[in-house]
DNA sequence: CGGAATCCCCAGCGATACTG
DNA sequence: CAGTATCGCTGGGGATTCCG
């Protein structure tokens, strides 16, 4: 048996078991650009499209279901203003501006550190065919 | 044209850029398993069966790929005990130790969020067949 | 402009069986 | 115990087209 850190759960909230809610949690914010459009949105509301020329790559299709899986989560807020042709903006919630630090936070850590990643993983492939030296020894 | 905020970047980095290394490394921290891994080892290193054991729902094949790019990226070390039956325990590098904290961080906002989330997601679903009021009044 | 709808593919992931 | 190897799927995600 496991001795679960009671200390790190919040109202039985543990992201260890397979059917506990936060693991839907965990699932979003691991997905593919939640983390760039958290970011985009902490800096401040954005358009349709200024988002999607801010994040280079993204499709409209995948725009529009990362925005949809964040508003439903209360997590973007969206505005529709009536005008010819239509304007969308989108803006974090409060709940959403908590989240955007830490996503934010994300990035920010993958950028500083993209370079001895890079150089970690050039490292393990040459390493590849090497020759075991000894079992214990890595 | 964009003036991209040239204070949030380190070196060139720019994780809203496609081609950037640093979308990489963002992809490894939102693959699936990534999160709950480091948090794992965040407290101390384990061995693979006690990973397994903790991280309910994976399989061994998901827990040996996640440990294999995490090691590759120079995030986890890997340490083999030539015992019979062999010992493999997995740690977390000084680098590792650094994003530990950060993934945990997320496993945490999930857990102590998730009923916030879960409630949003149920008042939007309930939301859905209503007719829409006013175009501007969301 | 901001989508919705459709088609399609492949890689992420699961399940199972086998091994040093 | 800690893995490989193989098969198979499904759904995440891309590309394209159409719409109010």
């Amino acid at each position: 048996m496991y001795t679960t850190p009671e200390l790190r759960e919040y109202g039985g909230a543990n992201a260890y078991l397979r059917n506990c809610a936060s693991r839907d949690v965990l699932d979003l914010l691991s997905s593919k650009w939640v983390c760039l459009v958290m970011g985009a949105l902490s800096d401040s509301p954005m358009r349709f499209g200024a988002l999607r020329r801010r994040l280079d790559g993204i499709t409209q299709k995948m725009l529009t279901r990362t925005l949809r899986d964040l508003e439903r989560a209360g997590l973007v807020d969206r505005r529709v203003f009536p005008t010819t042709p239509p304007q969308v903006e989108y803006s974090l919630t409060p709940l959403g501006r908590d989240l955007g630090v830490l996503m934010d936070a994300c990035r920010v850590w993958a950028e500083e550190h993209m370079d001895e990643i890079t150089e970690a993983r050039e490292r393990y492939d040459a390493r590849a065919g090497e020759p075991v030296r000894a079992l214990d020894a890595r």
